[in-house]
DNA sequence: TTAATTTACGCAATCGTTGCCAAAAACAAT
DNA sequence: ATTGTTTTTGGCAACGATTGCGTAAATTAA
């Protein structure tokens, strides 16, 4: 089986000590520049490494952090998290990565399959379906660090961080406006979600301000976050079966935006002379299409460190923090 | 702080010993009903959770699994994933992602801490720039438990679970052909990956099997995989200053694919018309080009499913395993 | 030469859990 | 009542690494 050597192998084959050994590979004043460089030699030439899980113990920490988003094939998330492991692996945790699938059952047994595993912190984004945070609420009370970042729940008082998903749905739906559309739907994501109410409240706000009134049967709330396409399916096709039929949508995500570009491509309908789209998505396939589609990309590299610095100045606190912020980064529209 | 009680508290509020309370909530024979009853309804009440790293410890494993793969933002990658997750989780194992970005340092960096973080066993598909694996030899000989998969070393015996690469990449090129299409280019990632030297075959073959000559010249390898753009774009730059211009491009890879499609668009020519183009890839974004682009789908969830089995398989084996299998998966030409 | 100080190292406890052996309690057989 | 058996429980050690405390030996000072 797959052993490495430990302080006590080297102890033993050096005739010395584990406390002597272990002090001298910690560089300790009260060893002797001899030994230390016996110990280290050696070390090195068996390919000493020490034993995370023994660290854990004594220390009572695991240098590790949870992450917790819908789908790691998603771009926004994907971006995220290589913010998160540029900054986490550089100051030495490893992180452990875990999807829900929007799925509230599996946010729930990913937090505690975490939680279990003594990760020292959480970054989490909501899962669609999550409307209840008391499992997240109970470990928080019990003191894990949290940090929340893009879907945040209003209850948990820590460190948020989020895009300006108002202003981003603000300039979007002002593009599709001054593109000379005036019937504009809107599909988002569950309607209790963060990010679904501040879209949501961007999108109204720039049909007010230029004086179009809000048709609720123009808005679509799709509970799975857009996982199932059926749903993506019977919002879009509701969309084009009403009387007075939108000629744009303001989609509010990611897999959103896919799921009602595949709808439309298989009504024959992806077509901006017939339906204009806009949508919030990190992705660039969107360049690709002729004529592309604007786009309103957020931040989501920078989102994830700024998380994940946010959630290890929690868990290196010498105190307890008690005063926490939200951040809000701004987005950037890409019009296309 | 975050604490969780632990056994020796529940044996202090009780009055009994650690090893009784330890018995008791694993039901042993040797304790008796009431003793037990007592334990567990304690035990359920503090919401007690054994101490993973005490049994890693302990145990000598961590019933955890390492993950090293180019990037999670790819589509194939992130199935495989799906996949992998979907066999570990049911069987008690948590999985720590990495990605190497397709970079050969960091493959070495990954590899090195989810060694000494103790993982049970490793998934990997090699970075783009690796061309020696003794950081893996060396794991390998002492005795962790290595799955390989999509790409695969010749030099290490242990399972590998690929894609039929020759036969994918045959059956698209076979298609660019019977589309009308004679002057067939390649573009691979770096030329001594497995699936490169085995979706290189499948092209050849085609081409022959047709009467078509191989042009040297009309194959092109990006050795970072298409991390770094300006690599495809002058891949394809190239091919398009030839003399005898090709007049459709067999691409072998989901981020070079869409690399690929960046830079033509870019030089306004992402158009079947002027250049065909079929490749390998995973997403389902390529239905919605008009015209659609014909793709090679590999069967990557079953892939990370099997590979997962076989890695377990190795890991819980009784006696060390000696015998390996290389399984060769079945790909699907979506022709569009 | 002796006392004081410094240097260099070892012992043992600790983290949470389990395996093994001994001890105590309960019960049965004589 | 005494011995033997079984059932039930407790104590100790171990996994790997760290660390406070103690101490022998070496060095310096008096």
């Amino acid at each position: 089986m797959f052993e490495s050597s430990t302080i006590k192998d080297i102890a033993r084959a050096l005739g010395l000590s584990t406390s002597t050994v272990s002090r001298a590979l910690r560089d300790s004043y009260e060893i002797s520049a001899g030994t230390k460089k016996l110990v280290m030699e050696y070390a090195k030439q068996v390919n000493y490494r020490p034993n995370p899980n023994a660290l854990s113990l004594k220390e009572r920490r695991s240098k590790s952090i949870g992450i917790v988003v819908s789908e790691v094939a998603n771009h926004y998330f994907s971006q995220a998290i290589n913010g998160i492991e540029s900054i986490a692996n550089s100051r030495g945790y490893t992180v452990i990565i875990t999807q829900t699938h929007e799925s509230f059952e599996r946010e729930k047994t990913n937090v505690q399959h975490l939680a279990s595993r003594s990760v020292d912190g959480l970054l989490i984004s909501l899962s669609a379906e999550t409307n209840d945070v008391s499992h997240l609420e109970q470990l928080h009370q019990r003191g894990l660090p949290i940090v929340f970042f893009d879907r945040v729940p209003e209850r948990i008082n820590t460190y948020k961080i989020i895009a300006d998903n108002a202003m981003g749905a603000f300039e979007a739906t002002l593009h599709l406006i001054r593109s000379g559309h005036k019937k504009i739907a809107h599909i988002s994501s569950s309607a209790h979600l963060s990010i679904s109410i501040e879209r949501l409240s961007g999108y109204t706000d720039a049909l007010n301000k230029n004086g179009i009134s809000i048709q609720p049967e123009y808005i679509k709330n799709c509970s799975h976050g857009g996982m199932i396409q059926d749903e993506v399916e019977t919002a879009v096709k509701e969309l084009l079966n009403l009387k007075d039929k939108p000629d744009a949508i303001f989609v509010a995500g990611d897999r959103l935006t896919m799921g009602c570009m595949h709808v439309l491509k298989k009504l024959n309908m992806l077509n901006p002379t017939l339906i204009a789209i806009a949508g919030f998505s990190n992705s660039d396939v969107l360049d690709l299409f002729n004529p592309p589609i604007t786009s309103v990309f957020q931040p989501a590299f920078d989102m994830g460190q700024l998380a994940t610095e946010k959630l290890l100045e929690l868990i290196e606190a010498k105190f307890p923090v008690t005063e926490f912020e939200q951040t809000i980064l701004n987005t950037k529209l890409f019009i296309r």
